[in-house]
DNA sequence: AGAATCGCGTGATGTGGGTCACGGATATTC
DNA sequence: GAATATCCGTGACCCACATCACGCGATTCT
């Protein structure tokens, strides 16, 4: 069912390989191959100093020859939850959905993830299978390095493989939020108080009120949050009436942030 | 509040630094140094192959040098959530109790780790403040590795920064598991159910029924899946009514193993 | 040995929010 | 420009579970 030589499970996708002209159809590669990975680090301005830049020349050299890129439509998934760990992916654009779900078809998003993030890392380096199904939400591009190749890749350069200790960790911590997020707090409103709080902890405050782009539907965040739709729905609307916030199609402003915090706070 | 050169909060303990014989008083190490870590290791049967053994002799025997270790009774600390990281601790003997709990007091119990298990890895890998509290609820002694120490030690030895990230993995892992349990059911029933199979996922099953210890109160239980204690009173009532398990004391028979993970899979 | 604490069992009660069931508003397809 | 799908808003219902309250054994102080 699911592809074995190529990344995705094989919705249309546009591969190239590191080395040599692919005869597969390219989109957004450029030559050389060296110098795209630089170009995808150099292009995560947050993320200075992180991951794979700054490394020796020799482990820059060999990244660039393990890598495949691909092209992603909305809708196509990396990896699907449970299939056997393939190998690593490298968000280059656009966004993905990390999400597991269970038997009876309930869904819990984690994570939306972002540019310049690793996917599939924990379970490519224990040799579990993929924990969560990781679906692109926009047109996506990302770097593919198989298991083996990146294995060998980090037991030669030890430099790495503490970077990418370092990735783990943060990936641990964030789902570490998640925990929090859906355990300590018990009513729906404070889920919601503390999604929007941590959604927004990226984006810059001006004068008290916080403007940011939240492209998710209310039945996703219902999803992130371990609540129904229709609760995410009336609770939106009670915190617009309280003028905690306001929304304009995908554009939230938050217009008492500390309003929202003492929801989380107190009881 | 927190002590900084010492490894736990302050309470009872007992230090012994690597390198020469501390004026401290010692109960369990032993002298060479460089067998204890080996000790420990050997004797983690299921964690054959991992994390710190086989590793070059050098390595070795650099560990053996910036381990320091320290005896800590039943109710100590070994870190407190929101303390900057210290160092990691590699628990020997002893269970501690690994929770997270928010500002009105309520509290989420993450895992009981056991022996030859790395605490605050993440916390000292990435460098952010710990993201849990470690506390012992049982005579536990552990080894100290402090945070300069040991990202030396990664930096100089890579192989042994690939077992960290092995565990780090992992750890991942099992926390993923844990929002699983918590965000993908609603019922008490199916959360209680999910822990029970999980914990007895380490012990054997024999012809149909599995055996083991559950040295937790209600309570505890009630905080790792998310109810409250009265629930888990009562579903354990309704479990033992349906003849899905016994309990006699502190150890727990699992008669229906089936049954239970019927109340997992379906509605 | 009393006292205090802790863990367990159980009843009564109230409610938050899940679920169902619509209808209207946009977006998407043909 | 229908037709269809997707998303949002809202009312009605009701039940699982949190909460409160209390009583009862078993531990552990002192």
């Amino acid at each position: 069912m699911h592809g074995e030589q190529t990344p995705s499970n094989g919705k249309f996708q546009f591969v190239t390989r590191g080395r040599g002209r692919g005869a597969s159809s390219t989109i957004s590669t450029r030559s050389p191959y060296g110098l795209q990975i630089i170009e995808n680090c150099v292009a995560c301005p947050h993320k200075e100093s992180r991951l794979f830049c700054n490394l020796e020349p020799e482990a820059l050299q060999r990244l660039s020859e393990i890598t495949s890129s691909a092209s992603y439509p909305k809708g196509a998934s990396l990896f699907v939850e449970g299939q056997p760990a393939r190998g690593v992916f490298i968000l280059c654009s656009g966004h993905v959905k990390l999400s597991t779900s269970s038997a009876d078809g309930r869904t819990l998003i984690l994570r939306i993830s972002e540019p310049c993030e690793l996917l599939g890392l924990p379970a490519t380096i224990s040799g579990r299978p993929y924990e969560v199904t990781a679906n692109v939400i926009e047109p996506t591009q990302a770097n593919f390095m198989s298991q083996v190749d990146f294995l060998n890749f980090l037991k030669e350069f030890g430099e790495a493989a503490l970077r990418v200790a370092q990735e783990l960790s943060e990936t641990y911590q964030a789902a570490f939020a998640e925990i929090r997020t859906i355990g300590l707090s018990h009513s729906a409103r404070e889920k919601l108080a503390r999604f929007l709080l941590e959604w927004s902890s990226n984006h810059p405050s001006e004068n008290g009120t916080i403007r940011f782009n939240l492209a998710l539907t209310h039945e996703e965040i219902a999803q992130m949050i371990g609540a129904s739709r229709e609760t995410v729905t009336r609770t939106f609307g009670e915190f617009k009436k309280n003028n905690l916030l306001q929304v304009k199609g995908s554009s939230v402003i938050l217009k008492n942030k500390q309003g929202l915090e003492s929801l989380v706070q107190g009881n």
